[in-house]
DNA sequence: GCCAACGTTGGC
DNA sequence: GCCAACGTTGGC
C-alpha cells in the first residue's frame, strides 16, 4: 500500500534540480512535531513524494521522489549549526528524517494559485491557508491531479 | 519586505 | 499549567 506526501522545500536551499544532481538525500532539518512524527510513523520506503518549492517564484509543485530509507535518528540534531538541538538525546533522539531519491521532475511547475484554483483539488492541504507544514499527506487522486495538470499547458 | 498565524519557549 | 513573547513560515 503506496502511500502519497508532499515535502516542501526551499529552491534556493534545496531544489528538485539538487535532488537530481544527488540522486538521493536525507530530508533533515524538519523540526515540527507533527512532521516529524509523520516520517517517524507512516512514510514507508517505495511511498511517492511531490516535491513542492515553497519561497519560490512561483511556489508550487516541481517534482516526484520517493521514500527510499525510512524514518531514523536526525544526526544534525546533535552536531552545532542551524538544526542544532541541546534537547535532543543521541540516546534517544528527538528528530528524524527519511531519505528520498529522485524520480522525475514534473513536465512543467504546477503553481500553488493553480492548485488553489482547481476544483478537483479543493481540500488538498498545501492549498489550505496557514497550512504550514512542510511533511504533508496528499491523496491519490489529489497527487494524479497534480500529474494531470502538470501535462497541460500552463493556464494563460 | 510585510505580516498573519501558529508552534514553541520560559517566567511565574 | 497559564499565557505573553518570540521566532518561523510562506504567500503575497
Amino acid at each position: 500500500m503506496v502511500s502519497y506526501w508532499l515535502i516542501k522545500s526551499e529552491p534556493n536551499v534545496y531544489s528538485i534540480d539538487d535532488l537530481e544532481r544527488d540522486g538521493s538525500t536525507h530530508w533533515d532539518g524538519v523540526r515540527n512535531y507533527e512532521a516529524r512524527n509523520t516520517m517517524r510513523d507512516l512514510m514507508k520506503r517505495g511511498d511517492v513524494v511531490l516535491f513542492y518549492h515553497s519561497n519560490a517564484k512561483p511556489p508550487g509543485a516541481v517534482g516526484i521522489a520517493r521514500v527510499s530509507k525510512e524514518g531514523y535518528p536526525d544526526h544534525t540534531a546533535f552536531i552545532q549549526g542551524k538544526y542544532f538541538d541541546p534537547k535532543s538525546d543521541p540516546e534517544n533522539p528527538t528528530w528524524v528524517m527519511v531519505d528520498v531519491e529522485f524520480d522525475e521532475k514534473l513536465p512543467r511547475l504546477v503553481s500553488i494559485s493553480e492548485l488553489k484554483a482547481d476544483p478537483e483539488l479543493e481540500g488538498m492541504p498545501v492549498t489550505l491557508p496557514f497550512q504550514r507544514l512542510s511533511v504533508q499527506p496528499v491523496a491519490k487522486r489529489h497527487f494524479d491531479r497534480v500529474l494531470a495538470l502538470a501535462k497541460k499547458p500552463a493556464p494563460a
